[in-house]
DNA sequence: GTAAGTACGTACATCTTTGTAAGTATGAGT
DNA sequence: ACTCATACTTACAAAGATGTACGTACTTAC
């Protein structure tokens, strides 16, 4: 009976109640929250911001230079989602030319020293990559 | 004089020849080709299928009963994606019901690792995030 | 006086990703 | 005879992400 839910049918492996889900994330139940965090920290430019960020604070028009390719919009949407996350302190100076700062929480700083670890291995992995891209090519 | 390029007016800092691109990759780079392997390894179902299969081979089904939500229509597409970029061997045998193993390659192990720590943090993670979002919640 | 810089918000267009449903070939199980 | 499982592919539709352009309020530089 019941016909079905959209997002059952599987992973029916782990039965967890809600709070035991709260306790700790399980990215492979199609319903846990981490799945939104995944979702803006892998986000085509979560991962570039947070990079920027190591180290310093940077302001807004310093990330966007810094990020080739990022729309005004686009950066202000990704650093609202980090900071809905906590990932992200934004500070903002009430002075006449805008100034605002963006630097990483605590917990900001752990998110980045994971993405960037993910983004040197592709960085230097990128030529034995681009090798199976060049053999592809070949076999056409 | 060359009115505007898109991707361009940022991320001048590093005028790097295409040959220095593919030494080793710039994230920050507009046009840098480890772009697109950020976005198979990132993208919704790519960090999963990673993580899917580490420790050892599985099955096309196995793999969507694994992963909570999937279609099978991403999952092959996904599947393709990190294929296509050498993380993942695929090995089909030619029998009536069809039978496909999926594994990870050395490339894939390195890739999957570094994903994972990123996936076990913030499921370790989210229960201090979910704080945060309570908070936001009491502002309204 | 005019242009540029600042940090966005908003409306609108579009591109990409993702989902749904159906089809395929064949053997095993009932 | 009928259904199910397998590993996909394809067509179509919907959802979400992203881009473009414009507006803002005021100051500084030219």
């Amino acid at each position: 009976m019941s016909p079905h839910r959209p997002t059952s049918g599987t992973a029916r492996s782990a039965p967890l109640p809600i709070s035991e889900q709260l306790r700790r994330g399980n990215l492979l139940a199609a319903d846990c929250p981490s799945r939104d965090v995944l979702k803006h920290v892998t986000s085509r430019w979560g991962v570039l911001v947070l990079m920027a960020l190591e180290g310093r604070t940077r302001r807004f028009s310093e990330l966007r230079r810094m990020i080739g390719g990022v729309s005004e919009r686009m950066l202000a949407q990704t650093l609202q989602w980090l900071e809905g996350d906590g990932l992200i302190d934004r500070v903002a100076y009430p002075v006449v030319p805008p100034h605002v700062e963006y630097s990483l929480s605590p917990l900001g700083v752990e998110a980045a020293a994971r993405v960037r670890a993910l983004a040197d291995w592709i960085e230097t992995s990128l030529p034995e990559i681009a090798e199976t891209w060049a053999e592809r090519e070949q076999q056409r």
